[in-house]
DNA sequence: TAGATTGTTAATCGATTAACAATC
DNA sequence: TAGATTGTTAATCGATTAACAATC
């Protein structure tokens, strides 16, 4: 596998989707595609395909096309989906309820190890196996279990004090919900914002410029 | 206000962020701001943000900056956040209780005026003052009120079927939160994919790529 | 071998950044 | 007026697409 670095977040934001189709598929009993069939099915370039894949490596062979089973596997192992990490839920309320349950962590690189809130009314109920823990158990947790990722389904204005704490806890990859941007002003924090209402903006946006 | 069709992606999913960013500035009593401020707030150039406001127009004043409130209005206008459109959320498992309970639709151009599922068990239960009601009763609520935006919170194979229903009865806006892409072959489809999943996996491929 | 399709280089396109004249 | 900062054009950079030689 080539050196994976320098590969630009445009690339690695495609993989995900590849890997869901070739998981499709895959159950559907494909063997073998081509960079131009994948294309169609995806909405893309063939061009831009292979183009993206010889990021990692050549993983079809000329003049056949890709196996499905392989390529599939190859970019899994290129997400690290196999390889899991340990990962906290800090916020239990709805919507650190609903990504908890929603969400397969162990197909996608990560186990749930806990959950904290702060909530007297939270605390000790059970979110996806686990007994939602005090915010005070924080760095007990931590430095116990060493986790490395942690999911913030918290207020926006409790952020910006978490993410400083977490990061003296060694915990430097965020999953963020809040409204609150986290800072690329640190080199060692790798984040992933997931804002919803910016993205329903965007869809206002978009329906009311469109022509109908 | 530019003709604002040709503008690209890029730019408009800027926007809510600027938005978010002017409204804390306007929260905190902060009067005027200059681009060479917000880039350094932003973590982008000045020059980029210069650029993305005349993209609509001309918002600031030379030799001053530009007047926070006005620009915060100015952008609101532009997303369409008072244009108040009617939406349905289908799906009211964990997920689309979290949705519905946790973002302001009101705030971000949208009234979520009917929730519906599948199941037995769910029907007739309140979510954010709605009566959940049974999916047989979605062709009758849409024909009478013709909400604009449907917000998918179903699994991955009720998409497909469900996007042509609605459809049908005129709905060509989606917020789609199933693990399911819907296709871009229709021209007359907005759509804004949310796929948590794969957020998670460039985090996975992030962390496990990263030096440390 | 002939046909197909990849891997990879070159050309194009679009987005970001830099520069600066306009102007408050 | 002088200083500051925008609006806008030009230069750069990066990402996508096209083309084609390599090769299965």
């Amino acid at each position: 596998m080539a050196r994976s670095s320098n590969v630009s977040m445009a690339v690695i934001r495609r993989l995900p989707r590849y890997y869901r189709f070739l998981d499709e598929l895959l159950k559907n009993g494909v063997v073998r595609i081509s960079s131009n069939e994948l294309s169609s099915l995806l909405g893309l370039t063939a061009s831009q395909i292979r183009q993206d894949l010889n990021c990692f490596g050549g993983f079809g062979q000329q003049g056949y096309g890709y196996l499905v089973e392989q390529l599939h596997d190859e970019i899994g192992k290129i997400l690290g989906l196999s390889e899991i990490t340990d990962a906290i839920l800090v916020g239990a309320g709805n919507l650190g309820r609903a990504v908890a349950n929603h969400l397969d962590f162990g197909k996608r690189g990560f186990r749930l190890s806990a959950v904290f809130d702060h909530s007297p009314a939270i605390i000790g109920k059970t979110v996806k196996d686990q007994q939602v823990r005090s915010m005070d158990e924080l760095e007990e947790f931590c430095n116990k279990h060493h986790p490395k990722l942690a999911v913030l389904c918290i207020p926006k204005g409790a952020a910006a004090e978490l993410v400083d704490r977490l990061k003296a806890l060694d915990i430097f990859a965020f999953w963020n919900f809040s409204h609150y941007d986290i800072g690329d002003d640190d080199e060692r924090v790798i984040v992933e914002n997931v804002h919803l209402g910016d993205s329903l903006m965007t869809l206002s946006y978009r329906m009311k410029h469109s022509e109908s």
